[in-house]
Formats: structure tokens, C-alpha cells, sequence
RNA sequence: GGCGGUAUAGCCAAGUGGUAAGGCAGAGGUCUGCAAAACCUUUAUCAUCGGUUCAAAUCCGAUUACCGCCUCCA
């Protein structure tokens, strides 16, 4: 029985999807002027592992996450690298589908992008207007925070404190259009020489959270089974999306709100963000850190909890993941002279790991307890594999079990191979010499090998190779 | 100020009433011609104080520290 945390109930509820056998997903996607960060590429891991282990789970997972390609950042970006909004959105959407296939994400079922949705926009704002929600001010239109009973309940704050919060920081400017002061845009009117459509209140654009809630009820209709994004979005970017959801459709928008975990970094451990300057990108990083690394590390921890991103947890992740290659390796290479006998008993032990794994898994995602459950099982499989004689069934059931509790982490295993018998002749020569204790020429080839990256390993079946 | 979260060994981290899983790093060992890989052994009384209980890391209260949200942000 899978349990999911629930931000709206701030409890595990069991998990009920709405149709038996399909999940419907929607995770805020990026704003698109810039390079993802290390903490967007968590956001994404996060809900790509959760994803995966639904798909695990035998469900069909509708998975739509957006594209923010209009706004003030982009519309300064775009001046900025002197090009178009549409050039800047579509240079940094290009780049982000680079970004997260080097992190192996599953492509989403759909990436819709708010300016393809400016009709619907348009309209769902002008249902709001028209049921009193919303009011427009000189060309801009804004939410009646307050007309919405609930306003406040998902983020826990009481609509008073988010008033007071809120009158500091609203500029004169908008304070004098606005009802009151929590009230939020949900139409900008358009500056001479910016980016705008014609709307029934003037040329302008979006604003912020309309465009999710419009592309989550377009694509998953009124009532989703999980929404998610970054602990940052509880407030206001979610709230938000409830209290114009709900109040436009009359029916419950999210049945599981759920939020992801900060990556912290550096030695002060704080937020990682564009605006604090102190971001890392993932196409930065992609150039040094093995990008399966830095998914292992970020699906490997539980969702809810922050990662520090820095050189030892990478490291540790770096090592925990050649654990696992080792070992699918070490059984791959048994299977050469596997025979056909069986070992019931192990084999018991397997399911009962996967057992505990999805028992792990359940509990709202624990990924902690879960790749302990896949360590658990690699070291099975390598005791297994050191045995004199092993059962074909059992080292491919092994390796089976192993490939498949890894994807739901991003791992993917590659046997190797040569594509150059040049290494196969020194291999040879060298276990030529090894059988006349010539050790100064076979370690001399070890060591040639070495430098070219392939390491060797003898073994009672034989010697055989592997990358670094 | 309001709200939310976290505090367990050098590091990551499990554990939600019965006397501290696991991993990484370190140390020692087995195997190996030597390695590599693997396997084995080894390292804590759970932020502080007080309370409840036969029994608490686990429940209650207080305190402290750190993080986040309340303004754009995954």
C-alpha cells in the first residue's frame, strides 16, 4: 500500500488514484532563461524517480511538466542577449532537454509551454472575471485572495499573516491597483515594445501561476491525482494555482500535493538559487561529474530531505554506483559457465528483497531504504557469483532483479566490450606470460592497459576487462 | 514576528516505546604471483534539560542550533 506525503494534510495518505490503473502527474517545469541548476535538475530527478516506481508499480503515468516561456526574466534576458523572448525560451529549451537526458530522465508525457496556451489562458482568466474571482485594473487583472475561503490552507499560513507579509514588499504601484494586498496577478498589461497578446482587457501577457493551472486542467483535466515542484512553490506559486483552480472549476484541483527537498551547497549549507548567485548548472557540471553520478546521488535520497551538493556526498554516490556496476558485472561474467542448476534457497532470498524494497518504496518513496535493499541485493549476487559453480536462472534472475529495483534510480548498466582486438591480443599475451611467471611483462601490460583506461581483474573463470 | 522542516558515529543515513540497520571513508584480514574486484571483522547511547513509562533515539514540555517559506525562485 503505497502512502504518499500530502503538503494539504501534512500526513501520508494512502495513495488512490482517480483512475484504477493510471497516475496523472504534473510538476512545474522551469522558467526557460537560463541553464537549469543543480537544484532544478533535483526537482526533476525527484519526480522522475517517483514516476519511474509508479510505472514500476504496473501504472500508466500521464507525466506533463511545463515550460514558463514569457515573463519579466525572460523579457530581461532577451534584451540582454539581445534576441526575441521566443529565441531565448527556445534556446534554453533545447538546452534543458539536453540537460535532463544526460541525467536520464523519461521524457514527459507532454512539455506544454504557456505561449502556446494564451487562448485558454485567456479564457480560464475570463471565467474568473465574469464568477467575480478576479477584477480588472488598468489592463491588469488580479485574483480575490480573499473571496477564496481556503486561501492560505495549503501553505499553512493564515490569510492575515500573509497580508502582513505581503504590504511590505507589494510596490506603491501595484498596491494601488490592487483590492488587497495578497491579491496576485493573473494578466499583466503589456509595456510599450514587450512581448503581448490582445486580451479583453488590453495587450498583455500571463501571469506567473495562471499557465500551470490552465495546462494541468487542459491535460489531466479538473481533479489531478499529484502535483508537484520544489518546496519553494507551496507558496505562492501553488497556493496560488489551487485558489484559481478550484474556484474557476468549483472541484477539487490536487488530491496529493507533493514537494521536493533543497540542494544546499557550499560550506554555509544554503539554498541553492538563480537570485543568491550561487548556483551550479547542470551543463556546467556535466563537463567534470559523470551526470549518472549526480542522478544517483540526487533519486538516491529521499525527496523530502535536502542535498548537500558538494565533493563528498559526490564522491560517496560515485563509489556506491561502481558498486552496483561491479556487480552487475561480476554476475554477467558468470554467465559464461553457468550450468543449469538451480538454488531455491537464494532465489527465496531475492523476492524477499524485493519484497522489502517496495515496502521501502512505498513509505512515500523512502530511496534511502530502497537502494539499501538494491545494495543488499548486489552483495548477494556477488557472494553468489564467487561460488565454483553457479545456476544460469539464478545469476540472470540476480541480474534481473538488480536491473530492475536500479532503473527506478537512473542506473543503467552496460556490459563491456572491445571494439579493438588489439586489447584482446595483449590480454592474451599477457596470461601467456603469467603462465611462465614472467610477472615484469604481464604487469607491464597491465599497467599499458591502465593508462588506456581499461582495467583488468583475473578471476578464477578468467581474466576480463572492465572501463574506468 | 507567523508558518514549516531538521538535529543519530569522520561523512551520508535507517529507525515512531523494548536496550542503535545499511552505505561511504578509515583500520585489520581472506582471496591473488602482485593487483583489482569481492567477501569477513572493526568504530555511536541518538543536540540540551526536564517529564510520562517497568522500558524512549522513538511520546510530552522547555531550550539551543541550523535550514526554508511568508518577495522572483526547484
Amino acid at each position: 500500500m503505497l502512502r504518499i506525503y500530502n503538503t494539504l494534510t501534512q500526513e501520508k495518505d494512502v495513495f488512490k488514484p482517480i483512475k484504477s490503473r493510471t497516475v496523472g502527474m504534473y510538476v512545474c517545469g522551469p522558467t526557460v532563461y537560463n541553464y537549469i541548476h543543480i537544484g532544478n535538475a533535483r526537482s526533476i530527478v525527484a519526480f522522475d524517480t517517483i514516476r519511474r516506481y509508479f510505472e514500476y508499480c504496473g501504472y500508466q503515468v500521464n507525466y506533463i511538466s511545463n515550460f514558463t516561456d514569457v515573463d519579466d526574466k525572460l523579457i530581461n534576458e532577451a534584451k540582454e542577449e539581445n534576441g526575441t523572448v521566443m529565441d531565448i525560451a527556445n534556446k534554453y529549451i533545447e538546452a534543458y532537454k539536453e540537460d535532463v537526458d544526460a541525467l536520464n530522465v523519461e521524457p514527459a508525457t507532454v512539455n506544454p509551454r504557456a505561449t502556446d496556451n494564451i487562448d485558454g489562458i485567456i479564457q480560464f482568466v475570463k471565467e474568473l472575471v465574469d464568477d467575480g474571482y478576479a477584477y480588472a485594473a488598468d489592463g491588469d487583472v488580479y485574483y480575490r485572495a480573499r473571496k477564496f475561503n481556503d486561501y492560505g490552507h495549503l501553505s499553512h499560513q493564515s490569510v492575515d499573516d500573509l497580508e502582513s507579509g505581503a504590504s511590505q514588499h507589494v510596490s506603491e504601484e501595484e498596491l494601488s491597483k490592487k483590492e488587497d494586498p495578497i491579491d496576485f496577478v493573473l494578466w499583466k498589461a503589456a509595456k510599450p515594445g514587450e512581448i503581448s497578446w490582445d486580451s479583453p482587457w488590453g495587450k498583455g501577457r500571463p501571469g506567473w501561476h495562471i499557465e500551470c493551472s490552465v495546462m494541468s486542467t487542459k491535460y489531466l483535466g479538473n481533479t489531478i491525482d499529484i502535483h508537484g515542484g520544489g518546496e519553494d512553490l507551496k507558496f505562492p506559486h501553488h497556493e496560488n494555482e489551487r485558489a484559481q483552480s478550484e474556484a474557476k472549476t468549483g472541484e477539487k484541483f490536487v488530491n496529493y500535493w507533493m514537494h521536493n527537498g533543497f540542494v544546499t551547497v557550499g560550506d554555509e549549507n544554503e539554498k541553492m538559487s538563480k537570485s543568491l548567485g550561487n548556483f551550479v548548472t547542470v551543463h556546467d557540471i556535466v563537463k567534470r561529474v559523470d551526470p549518472q553520478v549526480v542522478r544517483f546521488l540526487m533519486s538516491t535520497t529521499q525527496y523530502r530531505r535536502p542535498i548537500q551538493y558538494n565533493e563528498t556526498n559526490l564522491q560517496a554516490a560515485e563509489n556506491n554506483l561502481n558498486k552496483l556496476r561491479n556487480a552487475y558485472n561480476n554476475l554477467k561474467y558468470r554467465l559464461s559457465d553457468a550450468t543449469d542448476i538451480i538454488d531455491m534457497k537464494l532465489e527465496q532470498e531475492i523476492r524477499q528483497i524485493q519484497a522489502d524494497f517496495q515496502d521501502a518504496m512505498d513509505d512515500d518513496f523512502n530511496a534511502q531504504n530502497g537502494i539499501d535493499c538494491v545494495y543488499e541485493l548486489a552483495k548477494l549476487g556477488n557472494m553468489y557469483a564467487q561460488k565454483p559453480e553457479v545456476g544460469k536462472d539464478t545469476v540472470n534472475l540476480i541480474i534481473e532483479k538488480l536491473e530492475k529495483m536500479a532503473s527506478i534510480f537512473g542506473v543503467v548498466f552496460k556490459e563491456e566490450t572491445l571494439d579493438d582486438d588489439s586489447v584482446q591480443a595483449l590480454i592474451d599475451e599477457r596470461n601467456e606470460a603469467r603462465k611462465n611467471k614472467d610477472f615484469a611483462r604481464s604487469d607491464e601490460i597491465r599497467d599499458q592497459l591502465r593508462d588506456q583506461g581499461i582495467i583488468l581483474e583475473d578471476t578464477a573463470q578468467g581474466t576480463r576487462f572492465r572501463r574506468e
